[in-house]
DNA sequence: ATCTGTGCAAAATGTTTGCAATACA
DNA sequence: TGTATTGCAAACATTTTGCACAGAT
């Protein structure tokens, strides 16, 4: 039976495997990231044998593939997000409820410009508090 | 006997102790950034007794107060590096020679003005290869 | 049939903690 | 003297590796 993430993987040259696409499935449900070790937890209800490297391979060959991000949080953790653009863009994460905002905002042209040499990536991305979690810090509520 | 370093940690609330100072200059020394590892090594050679968790606590101290700033390398390693500006700014890290550039260009604005919550903090951080090592590369040296 | 993907166990790596002893101011 | 700093050992968390087996195309 055909499965929604099937194109997705095909075009990416990874087969489609129901861990795999429990993988993504996870990431999508989540909304916001997730760390390797939540992902796990989710899968294990619904496979009965399911490794943690199985996971971390997944994470990374997805991210190496760019649909998902990896998020750099305070903690120092690192975290996945499933991208719902397909376009270059960045994130801002909100940590307290995990959102991320996908940001159409880029600054790789002026960050070439002030570098000497040759940029060949870059990380741009903006932590804090979504709208949402910022109303339910003015009323009081304790994170 | 005064060092170089003693108006800085005073400055910052912190006391002015040996290994601390050391640390400071070896980062200083390295030019680039180190990780806690390397900052290790350095100071077994002028400490007998010096511990690893001390190269933490202080990297973690001094990069809380602003003077060195974290570096996120894609090997997921994180390293240290001693800012010689003392206004906020970004870097540009060359992944071959560990050289890294201060970029005075900051996007923060643009980034609150598209995002709807509040930004507390944010990665700019650009890797590639410096000119130096771009020459390099083109003259066939492998790295 | 072939090559990719996975499970498992184990190791490697990186980082933190607790507390007693030490040293700065 | 009082407080910040450090050493040490140990724990902890995270990530990776190797290899045999299973599964997708």
């Amino acid at each position: 039976m055909p499965h929604r993430f099937d194109p997705l993987l095909r075009g990416l040259n990874l087969k489609s495997t129901p861990k795999r696409r429990a993988i993504l499935d996870i990431l999508a449900a989540a909304g916001g990231y997730a760390s390797p070790e939540e992902v796990w937890q989710q899968l294990k209800v619904r496979f009965a044998r399911i490794g943690l490297p199985t996971v971390y391979r997944n994470l990374e060959e997805l991210a190496a593939k760019g649909v998902v991000s990896t998020i750099h949080h305070p903690n120092r953790q690192l975290y996945y997000y499933l991208c719902r653009s397909r376009c270059h863009h960045h994130h801002f994460v909100c940590l307290a409820c995990r959102r991320v905002e996908e940001l159409e905002f880029c600054a790789i042209g002026q960050i070439e410009e002030a570098v000497t040499g040759r940029v060949d990536s870059h990380i741009i991305q903006a932590n804090g508090l979504c709208r949402e979690c910022l109303v339910q810090e003015a009323h009081g509520v304790r994170s």
